[in-house]
DNA sequence: AAAAACATGTAAGCTGTTACATGATTGG
DNA sequence: CCAATCATGTAACAGCTTACATGTTTTT
């Protein structure tokens, strides 16, 4: 019995491709050189069989479009199981770990929300981010030493990991209030 | 004729480790932990057999230590090998692509600086790394359109990483301060 | 005629992770 | 005696990546 399969990290992000509109994966593959996507290759070994394991599981769907001349190409849409995943992908809770751990995938969320989220829940995210980002911030700062015992490399990666904290409090920030801007307020 | 085998990011990891002193495969595992390196798992099955491929390549060697009751430990030190593949990964220069895709290897490099390189070293890595990040910060802010035709979550986007980059000129602004104050000076 | 762009794939292999497995010693 | 700490491993597999392979169409 094979245990359920639940897209990669990988696969998310060909589901937020696909949802901004459907793609061959060619398409995807070219999308992927302009716009650099965290760290993945855009190789044709890494998507093709990527797209092909999200359309074996039903995330994904595609018909062959042929055009005069060219050659046919495969074009790739989200099912609604697909569209269900990424929107669950978006929406999940963050955790206070994921700054460290997982900055880039709460970036990837982020510009994926584009195309489905609404402002509100872009707010949400943003309000979840920030949130998560001080709790983490003051954790942090709790590990300074007030001694001079550590060294200066050790305290300089201390005092690098909290800036990015900080920064990152402060764009989260400014995104709010981007956001906020176009939010019907109440009485 | 097997390829030459060179460490991956965590046999550096584990060489930078093994450098501060000798240590048991446990010992290494009760380090990762307290201090969180980097992405990788601290979980036995990553850790040991890393060592054992680092052992069986030359870079690292170990002596069975015995003590009294206590299991006895396998205790692994850097060999002339290990010492100079791990000072070669912590001079070699920077790629202004390494912002984006490897900055938690760099940020490893300078930690593990720390027991290896003098301070003018470090300072040599910090003004290459400031360079490179200055190349980069210019490269993103070509990026951002005068017009408004680009989404909100994009401009955010971009906006998050030329902060990021803004602020790691910064610290190495700072960090350079604390090591040139060190440095004799010329008349 | 050749190069560049269009288009899709397979095969091998590296790296690392989780889960499983084992056993000794020490502290409560 | 039971839990925690000490200590080391194996096996299966996930999730990529690089290198190889192939063929068409358009542009130069």
């Amino acid at each position: 019995m094979a245990r359920p399969y639940s897209p990669t990290l990988l696969g998310y992000v060909l589901l937020g491709l696909l949802n901004q509109l459907p793609r061959s994966g060619y398409d995807v593959r070219l999308e992927m050189e302009s716009t650099p996507t965290a760290h993945f290759s855009s190789s044709p070994g890494s998507i093709y069989p990527a797209l092909q394991l999200l359309k074996k599981n039903g995330f994904i769907d595609s018909e062959v479009v042929h055009r005069s001349r060219l050659k046919p190409r495969e074009v790739f849409h989200l099912t609604e199981k697909g569209r269900k995943a990424l929107s669950a992908w978006l929406h999940k809770r963050l955790a206070v770990s994921d700054l460290r751990e997982n900055l880039s995938e709460l970036m990837l969320r982020f510009r994926f929300m584009e195309d489905t989220a609404s402002d509100e829940e872009t707010l949400r995210f943003l309000r979840d981010f920030r949130r998560k980002a001080r709790t983490y911030a003051s954790i942090l700062k709790s590990q300074t030493r007030p001694q001079a015992d550590s060294s200066r490399h050790f305290a300089l990666s201390l005092q690098r990991e909290i800036s990015m904290v900080q920064m990152h409090i402060e764009w989260a920030d400014q995104a709010m209030t981007a956001f906020e801007s176009a939010k019907p307020d109440k009485p």
